[in-house]
DNA sequence: AACAGTTTCAAGCAATTGCTTTAATTTTGT
DNA sequence: ACAAAATTAAAGCAATTGCTTGAAACTGTT
């Protein structure tokens, strides 16, 4: 193995996406990344101007690419003006993950821990310049599932796509302590198995009925 | 208004509830909390020894009434070795958070986003005192709903039953980002329409086919 | 080799963290 | 009313936090 001189800034990039996956945005101190990089304390303050950069470029390396590639997929599904099935709309919105972790230089686990790190600790708190990126898939989406289920009203939709929210996110950082509180009964399926048994779950209450159709 | 006397215990655990509802587990210290009770910094270590002390008593007074809750309706269910449906199943796992806020003291908001940061925050770092509830619960409520569904595998239901997890806990802490997110156009509907919706999309789901019943 | 620009380093800053100590105060039982 | 116990209060401790400093070590260009 070469012992190529990575650049420093890239050496915190990566101790601190390490961990962040592992314990967590508030749990990670300026010294315990620059231990992990093994680089000096004033390196992050150099290269980043502040942690809050520091972290803010952590996620949108994290976050950007996915987006771009959900995007990107629904336009292949919608373009034309042709109307997507849901099913497909899911596998849009979270097969990004899976086809970002294979290029990703991170081990599969991490990607998802990082990647619900972000989504989950973050939430409403997301670096302002992952934002209009965000908001363009999120009304992309919105328009093509309105467009599915065109007598679904818009807030019942929009609640059913947060609980989709839920379920990804929960999966991404807790697949590993639902092993470990089984006992090991609950294994993990591959990321294509458990991708799959997610928009199962996520499609059938999407096109279920809405229960209260009084008045 | 009378001003009796609160006992500084309660005092530091009514405060100690408001902050980490609103800013988490991590971002709470000790100054946050005595400042908000009115109440000396010395006396957080007196009454409850530590301040991580502290934090497992937040946590438990907050998850064992749910979880006992919890138990109790799904044993009306199912008393008399009869089979709940999946429905009423999932029933019995969420309206505990309704019928306990109505009993607690705290703003129904406040309750459920405090509720979220112990089930999404903590996860695997919940206290040790609240383990064996938490234990007895989910073996029961997997028990019931393998008796509800015998040709489900164990490994698909106990996922399903953790995307329903998902679901819940990210509807308690977020649903005030959602409204924001959405501009007001995804108000929040009243709580038992709510968990109307979450059962309704957990239900589709936990009873839709498994997809893949090759071999 | 000499230089200017960039990057790295050890040291240390003020602020905040959880917690302890010691003394004053209030409450309690008799 | 009085001593013992329980509680509160002020001050401060060592450790950690994010960040800055000014000098040293590099880099490439002439």
């Amino acid at each position: 193995m070469a012992t190529e001189k990575t650049p420093t800034r890239e050496k915190i990039l990566v101790a601190t996406e390490h961990l962040i996956a592992e314990h967590g945005f508030d749990a990670v101190s300026l010294r315990d990344i620059t231990n992990k990089a093994e680089v000096n304390v004033a390196a992050v303050n150099y290269h980043f101007g502040s942690k809050e950069k520091l972290f803010d470029a952590v996620q949108c390396r994290c976050i950007n690419p996915i987006n771009e590639e959900r995007i990107y997929r629904l336009e292949l599904l919608t373009k034309g003006g042709e109307i997507a099935g849901i099913r497909e709309i899911l596998d849009a919105f979270m097969r990004p993950f899976l086809t970002m972790v294979t290029q990703s230089e991170m081990k599969e686990q991490m990607f998802f821990k990082l990647m619900g790190r972000c989504l989950n600790d973050q939430h409403a708190n997301l670096p302002k310049e992952a934002m209009p990126l965000l908001g363009e898939m999120a009304e992309a989406f919105t328009s093509a599932i309105a467009a599915a289920l065109p007598n679904m009203p818009v807030d019942q939709l929009l609640w059913r796509l947060h609980y989709t929210f839920g379920v990804m996110a929960n999966t991404l950082i807790y697949s590993e302590t639902l092993e470990q509180l089984t006992n090991g009964a609950c294994g993990q399926p591959d990321m294509e198995e458990q991708l799959e048994w997610m928009i199962n779950f996520c499609h059938a209450g999407f096109i279920s009925d809405q229960g209260d159709v009084k008045k």
